[in-house]
DNA sequence: TAGATCATACAGCTACGTTG
DNA sequence: CAACGTAGCTGTATGATCTA
């Protein structure tokens, strides 16, 4: 059955109940058997289980053959350009320190796919306690509702060596962040567009990029985002 | 065309300043 | 003063591209 995003975190947290419960990654080789402690392979781990869970229960998916191209899922077999689905995991403990896209690459693909805007982000938290994995939070976001601003650019972005990397994510669920999420889709294309302005690398190029990305998102959805 | 290197995608660690 | 958050970093996998 076709899901929506909602619906699907509806039936994963509120049917199922995920949150709370435990899991654990055993690694047999011959008569011995150990329980993994490090925390590497959670991440791909969850995303597997999850894919075996939307099997088990029916759900409609399509999973990227490329794992390393983005998104992880498309919940809507039959639109491309809709139920786009990004899964992300982190360890509670040390806050989400993964990346929400390529700095580049996301700026190149919103040119063409501009729909990825409205991609969702299914993202879990767990806490491993001695092999023991708890799920402790599970989030449905759009990009605009983790990316934030930052002291450097006008988005928080993964820079090394004074080259940018990534974009980064806000501590969504904290209140004592100082930085906090954007409040809509607009002002994070506003931010995305005045970083690129301030970057050395996409400053004197930069002149149409906004226009073509809003062009391009009005075509796949006939909406028309005005962007300060 | 095989092997090297680059690019892109993923994740986690930690020093240090801030703050409740 | 312990916990938190930021910023900067390390590390792995693999597809794409370059080059001898």
């Amino acid at each position: 059955m076709k899901l929506s995003a909602s619906q699907l975190y509806d039936a994963l947290v509120n049917d199922y109940g995920i949150i709370g419960e435990t899991g654990n990654i055993k690694f047999t080789v011959k008569d011995l058997s150990i329980l993994i402690k490090t925390k590497d392979s959670v991440g791909n781990l969850l995303q597997e289980w999850l894919k075996a869970w939307f099997t088990e229960n029916s759900i409609d998916f399509v999973e990227n053959n490329n794992s390393q191209s983005f998104p992880d899922f498309l919940l809507n077999p039959d639109d491309f350009t809709k139920g786009l689905l990004e899964v992300k995991s982190f360890d509670f403990d040390r806050g989400p320190g993964f990346d929400l896209a390529n700095f580049d690459s996301y700026c190149n693909s919103l040119l063409t796919h501009a729909y990825r805007l409205d991609s969702d982000y299914l993202i879990l938290s767990y806490q491993m306690i001695d092999g023991q994995i708890g799920i402790k939070n599970v989030w449905l976001k759009k990009i605009w509702e983790l990316a934030c601003p930052s002291s450097t650019y006008p988005l928080k972005v993964q820079e090394k060596k004074n080259v940018i990397y990534n974009i980064r994510p806000s501590v969504w669920y904290s209140t004592r962040s100082k930085f906090k999420p954007f409040n809509s889709k607009e002002e994070f294309l506003s931010a995305l567009n005045n970083t690129r302005y301030q970057y050395p690398q996409t400053r004197f190029k930069n002149g149409h990029w906004l226009n073509k990305v809003l062009k391009n998102y009005e075509e796949y959805t006939g909406e028309m985002l005005v962007v300060e």
